[in-house]
DNA sequence: CGCCAGGCCGTGT
DNA sequence: ACACGGCATGGC
């Protein structure tokens, strides 16, 4: 799939963010947004000098909820980004570095332990923030791994969980030995995104190829061979 | 105008 | 451990 898709669209360079802490607040701000959205917020935020550590640290509570405002659920959001940065000064000294340096599980547990941080949002910040070499995975990887059959719900569920995708593109991508696995991990994600926004998304019917709600059969999709 | 977006949380089973 | 509804906005 990654060989296929980076054929297709090209290497993602992910993320899309200018720094570090600016992918921290991306990984927040496009929970169940679109990223159109989050672009706004994050034009505010650089516009009102919020876009660093110490800029989120000084704005009040209520400007940071407006500022966010385009991309929704800021009632949630904003005290979660203030949380983070509380968490950073409170237990590393307010430094991504010292943050960094925890080993990737403590650390993915102590990002779980933060209001507003689930799987996804943990494994997202540590791979594109903090480098650290962990899969991510999210409702068009589940969506795919559904639709071409990579994977069943375990017995009585309903759906895929999320371990199960990681576990999944860890077991792929362990063929790989001596690959550098945060740059797979990294390109992977992003391609899975790219093509879910191609065809079909997380949408239950595929809006550019009203005949097949499947990417299957979604016409022109490079995962049409899978 | 209705559907949906790069989830997460509290509550009920 | 799930399943489910709420959270909020704006693009298409």
């Amino acid at each position: 799939m990654h060989d296929s898709l980076l054929r297709a669209y090209g290497p993602q360079r992910w993320w899309p963010a200018r720094t570090p802490f600016e992918v921290i607040l991306g990984a927040y701000l496009t929970q169940n947004t679109a990223w159109k959205a989050v672009e706004r917020s994050l034009a505010n935020l650089r516009d009102a000098g919020a876009l660093t550590i110490d800029g989120l640290r000084r704005v009040p509570l209520p400007k940071l909820r407006r500022l966010i405002q385009p991309s929704g659920f800021y009632m949630r959001k904003a005290p979660a980004l203030k949380a983070f940065v509380a968490m950073l000064d409170r237990e590393f000294d307010g430094s991504l570095d010292n943050l960094a340096a925890v080993p990737s599980p403590a650390l993915r547990r102590r990002l779980l332990d933060l209001p507003g941080v689930g799987p996804e949002t943990a494994d997202a910040i540590l791979l594109y923030a903090l480098g650290h070499p962990v899969p991510v995975a999210d409702e068009y990887l589940r969506r795919i791994a559904a639709r071409h059959r990579l994977l069943d719900p375990a017995p009585g569920r309903a759906k895929i969980s999320y371990n199960e995708l990681t576990a999944l593109t860890l077991r792929a991508f362990a063929r790989d030995p001596g690959q550098d696995h945060a740059r797979l991990y990294n390109e992977f994600h992003a391609l899975t995104v790219a093509v879910g926004k191609a065809h079909c998304g997380t949408a239950p019917r595929c809006r550019n190829c009203p005949l097949a709600a499947d990417l299957n059969h979604c016409p022109g999709s490079p995962l049409s061979v899978i």
